[in-house]
DNA sequence: CCCTGTCA
DNA sequence: TGACAGGGG
């Protein structure tokens, strides 16, 4: 998932304020996956209603985005739409790891293997389209804006902050830099804690933002460079090559020159390389959005959470009374409406 | 993930 | 007040 460029970046470690008055634009499909992998209990199983439908994500949204907003944080989703051909290879493999997660998830279960389960729960995770549209639902009735991307979300999330449209796309991939974004940033929580994945340990994790151009200068390469790095290591789009990790990948482009020369040196090919670079370097794209933050719309969030939902009333009412009071403080403080 | 209650 | 356990839906 994404591609693991980050041994090489320089990243800078942010507190949750120094964003504050900042855009964020988030990858809609990366936080609903993180929300749904990590928001589940003990055992592995999501958070469900009464009906059985998965409201991880839900409940996600609304504390996380409660807390962006009393961080002066004005986030916009941005959501994937059509992923390119060359990304089937990808997305099959996806739909094929989640299938044996399923099968081992229930495998750990019975023999109780309490932490295995743990892991294969979580693998299992899929963003479907249900959670997708219940997601955009519940951002809609909190007034935070969604955009729909052309194609891949990140490369939206990197035209918009280019535009100056946002400050900052929010994922936990790398990807957008790839399509150009000029700040990334990452790790976008309050609790400093994390998971390490398959271990039950648990490591202090704070926000960190990449800058693009500062990452550029620092390797001494250009944005074509760091592309062609991502090709060798692998991306959504293509395998990556044997036993090639990021630093490897810089030496091998530092040495060549090129993703097309080190690939000759090695006798090599990747399919659709060109095509692949210049979706990269020229994503679709589209203007076709507006950033307009409105004031939550408390009744429809509480019908929609705690009637068809299940959720606690009170829990719901203080979050929304958290979005409410920290747009009209903003809104007060700067003269740049928030509402 | 995030919230809440408890305990020192 | 800060660490921790437990539960959320």
């Amino acid at each position: 998932m994404g591609v693991d460029i980050g041994d090489i970046l320089e990243k800078r470690q942010v507190g949750f304020d120094d964003l504050a008055h900042r855009i964020v634009a988030i990858d809609g499909y990366n936080t609903l996956y993180q929300f749904l992998s990590i928001i589940r209990q003990r055992d592995g199983t999501p958070l469900k209603d009464s009906k059985d439908n998965i409201t991880s994500h839900l409940s996600g949204i609304l504390y996380r985005m409660a807390n962006l907003f009393e961080a002066g944080i004005k986030p916009v989703f941005v959501f994937d739409g059509k992923p390119p051909d060359f990304k089937a290879d990808t997305i099959s493999q996806r739909k094929k790891s989640r299938a044996e997660a399923r099968t081992k998830w229930d495998e750990a279960k019975e023999k109780g293997l309490s932490e295995e389960a743990y892991k294969y729960a979580q693998a299992s995770s899929k963003v479907d389209a249900r959670i997708v549209e219940d997601s955009m639902q519940l951002l809609d009735f909190m007034g935070i804006p969604c955009v729909q991307a052309p194609s891949e979300g990140e490369a939206q999330a990197a035209y918009m902050v280019n535009k100056g449209d946002a400050d900052y796309s929010a994922s936990q991939d790398y990807d957008s830099l790839l399509f150009g974004a000029p700040r990334v940033v990452r790790n976008l929580t309050i609790t400093g804690k994390r998971k390490l994945p398959g271990k039950n340990v648990y490591i202090d994790v704070e926000p960190e933002s990449i800058d693009l151009m500062q990452n550029i200068k620092l390797l001494d390469i250009d944005r074509q460079q760091l592309i062609g790095i991502a090709l060798c290591v692998g991306t959504d789009y293509n395998k990556g090559l044997e036993k090639v990790g990021p630093k490897t990948a810089l030496k091998l482009i530092k040495q060549h020159g090129s993703i097309h020369k080190v690939l000759e040196h090695r006798g090599e090919a990747i399919d659709e390389l060109d095509a692949k670079i210049d979706f990269f370097l020229n994503p679709p794209v589209t203007d076709a959005y507006e950033l307009k933050w409105k004031s939550p719309q408390k009744e429809k969030i509480v019908d929609f959470l705690c009637k068809q939902h299940d959720f606690s009333e009170e829990r719901v009412l203080k979050a929304v009374d958290r979005l409410e009071k920290a747009g009209k403080q903003r809104s007060q403080q700067t003269l740049d409406q928030w509402f």
